[in-house]
RNA sequence: UGGUCCAUGGUGUAACGGUAGCACUACAGAUUUUGGUUCUGUCUGUUAAGGUUCGAAUCCUUAUGGACCAACCA
């Protein structure tokens, strides 16, 4: 038996609703607005509704919630579609909030006929003033009291296109000195000669978001509408309107989105960054979307993974991506395949090497049992990391110094006799010996070294180009700091450089996920091509020296 | 100064009136042909004050702190 895992609340919940018999299987779906890409908060949202209805009997529609075609691009609706499969979910229907508005206006009369809705032609600056403040009450509109066929035939004059834009409204009848002030009568419909990416022109009038949302999940049978606490004051509106209409109640649940430090959610932000140069575009791997992440080299087994630790609740937080990252690091250190690559290199020639060279076996993945090996040239003269050597080295250094040996990684032992230097004193060649009886896998020496240390055979080397990346911003909370959020965008976030990189490099593929020994989990770069390798850095390794160095240092 | 929601280590999340636990981070150590991985251990917490109770993180009251609400956005 495993040990149960507690339950969050929404499932809680769920197994009431199921047990009490109020439901025998439950409906969710994923609503996003097709304005933007998704991205890591919105992955906390569909591992949550996709997740629920694969642990409990029922299933999970995707819904574009598109009534505002000013703002809305069937690019996005693609990206959306593309991005929640790679995540591995499968939707049971896929769905539109503007396949509804027929209906919608059907729900609309029906509300006028009630006598609950009205058209009013005050302007939104007028609409403002009626609308009072959180801690004062509004006033009735000049046109509230409309009669009910007045009312009908103006809202369908609104539909056929007799009015321009904002000069009309649809709005309920509720209570303008309602505590709640999206009870103060709010808009159901406006008027938008706009196109829309779907309907066309068929439409000059759209519905809001208070009257599209609820009722489209009522018209799907969803039981569990999941949304963030921002939406709670429009539960009273969602039910309300459910209520009036006499439709299927669907239920609205809100839970706390996840926030993530050295970042930014906010579609309204990274749409800046993407449409004034910050980034490449939706996808550059320092983005905190799903595109940008899959570019990254991310998987999506970590991302969910990542979703599952934080949880669902309602309080506010702020999760250190640092999580995030263990997540990636668990996943690929299972998968990644391992490769070396030197990024600046230094040339170690074996004074006592004779020969051609030779070919040496190293393995794919020590993690995994059936990885296998690959052959990996070696011959007198190979680069190591410049980093690897040091002329004086300080205490608890166990890399290469005058004097000192070192393992090279599934090859020999060497040691350092002796440091060229150029006229400023920089190193440029590291003259060692090799001990013959050391070679990896039949070391006979008896030696024991601290290092040991990647390295490329130096004539055979690929030169790739690397790009490292770091965190997009300086700061943990760049939405909480003085001034504009992109005055804190780290300058360091992408870095350049060029690698030397083992021959067996050159057969890499997209999908690959390579760990460079020592450095970091890589994986090639969309721009790549066969002859000019580009790869990205996922994630560095964790670097237990740069600890070390650092706590020396304070 | 109205209403609503929220409050557990540095971070995230459990404990459903009965021993405050798990994970990440940090720190210490062991192992290691990656200063990676793995393993072991340590530190750190119930916002405050009252009340109910044999017993309160949990229920009640008040205070404090934070979030949200005045778009023809979603």
């Amino acid at each position: 038996m495993s040990e149960e895992k507690s339950l969050n609340f929404l499932e809680e919940i769920i197994e009431q609703d199921l047990s009490s018999g109020k439901y025998t299987r439950i409906v969710t779906r994923f609503p996003p607005e097709p304005n933007g890409y998704l991205h890591i908060g919105h992955a906390s949202s569909i591992c949550l509704n996709f997740g629920l209805t694969k642990k409990y009997p029922g299933y999970t529609n995707l819904r574009f919630d598109d009534t505002n075609p000013t703002t809305e691009e069937t690019e996005y609706v693609e990206s959306i579609k593309e991005d929640v499969q790679w995540l591995g979910f499968t939707w049971e229907n896929e769905l539109y909030a503007s396949d509804y508005f027929p209906q919608l206006y059907a729900f609309a009369i029906q509300l006028i006929k009630k006598g609950l809705a009205y058209v009013d032609d005050s302007s939104s600056e007028e609409m403002a003033v009626q609308k009072g403040t959180p801690t004062e009450p509004g006033v009735n509109s000049p046109f509230r009291d409309r009669t009910i066929e007045e009312n009908l035939q103006l809202f369908e004059d609104m539909k056929a296109g007799k009015y321009p834009d904002g000069t009309k409204t649809l709005r309920a009848k509720i209570d303008m000195s309602h505590p709640n002030m999206l009870m103060r009568d709010p808009v159901l419909y406006r008027i938008k000669h706009a196109h829309h990416h779907r309907t066309g022109d068929t439409w000059c009038i759209y519905p809001m978001y208070d009257f599209a949302h609820g009722q489209s999940d009522s018209i799907e049978n969803v039981t569990h509408s999941i949304c963030t606490m921002e939406f709670v004051p429009h539960r009273e509106l969602y039910d309300w309107l459910i209520t009036q209409l006499g439709i299927y109640p669907s239920h609205q649940y809100e839970f706390a989105r996840r926030n993530i430090n050295y970042t930014v959610t906010s579609k309204r932000k990274l749409l800046q960054l993407v449409n004034e140069g910050h980034v490449t575009g939706w996808n550059d791997p320092r983005m905190p979307t799903i595109s940008g992440l899959r570019r990254r080299g991310y998987t999506p087994e970590s991302i969910r993974e990542f979703c599952d630790r934080i949880g669902i609740a309602k309080r506010e937080n702020m999760v250190d991506v640092g999580l995030l990252e263990f997540c990636l690091r668990e996943h690929l250190n299972r998968i990644a395949l391992r490769r070396m690559v030197v990024f600046n290199p230094v040339k170690v020639v074996l004074t006592n090497y004779e020969g051609e060279g030779e070919w040496l076996d190293t393995e794919n993945n020590p993690e995994d049992p059936n990885g296998g090996t690959r052959p990996i040239r070696f011959s007198k003269e190979i680069w190591i990391e410049r980093d690897d050597f040091m002329d004086n080295p300080p205490k608890k250094y166990f890399r290469l110094s005058p004097g000192n040996m070192v393992r090279l990684k599934s090859a020999y032992i060497i040691r350092c006799d002796e440091v060229k230097k150029d006229e400023k004193g920089e190193v440029v060649e590291l003259h060692c010996t090799y001990i013959p009886e050391s070679k990896s896998g039949q070391d006979t020496s008896g030696i024991h070294v601290k290092g040991t240390l990647h390295w490329v055979n130096a004539a055979d080397a690929l030169q790739v180009e690397v790009r490292e990346y770091d965190r997009l911003f300086k700061v943990e909370d760049p939405t909480d700091e003085e001034g504009d959020f992109k005055d804190y965008l780290n300058p360091n976030s992408l870095q350049v450089v060029t690698g030397y990189a083992e021959r067996s490099l050159e057969q890499a593929v997209l999908q690959d996920r390579f760990q460079f020994i020592r450095k970091g989990y890589y994986c090639l770069d969309t721009d790549s091509t066969p002859e000019h390798l580009i790869f990205n850095r996922t994630v560095t390794l964790k670097d237990g020296w740069a600890k070390v160095q650092k706590n020396e240092a304070s």
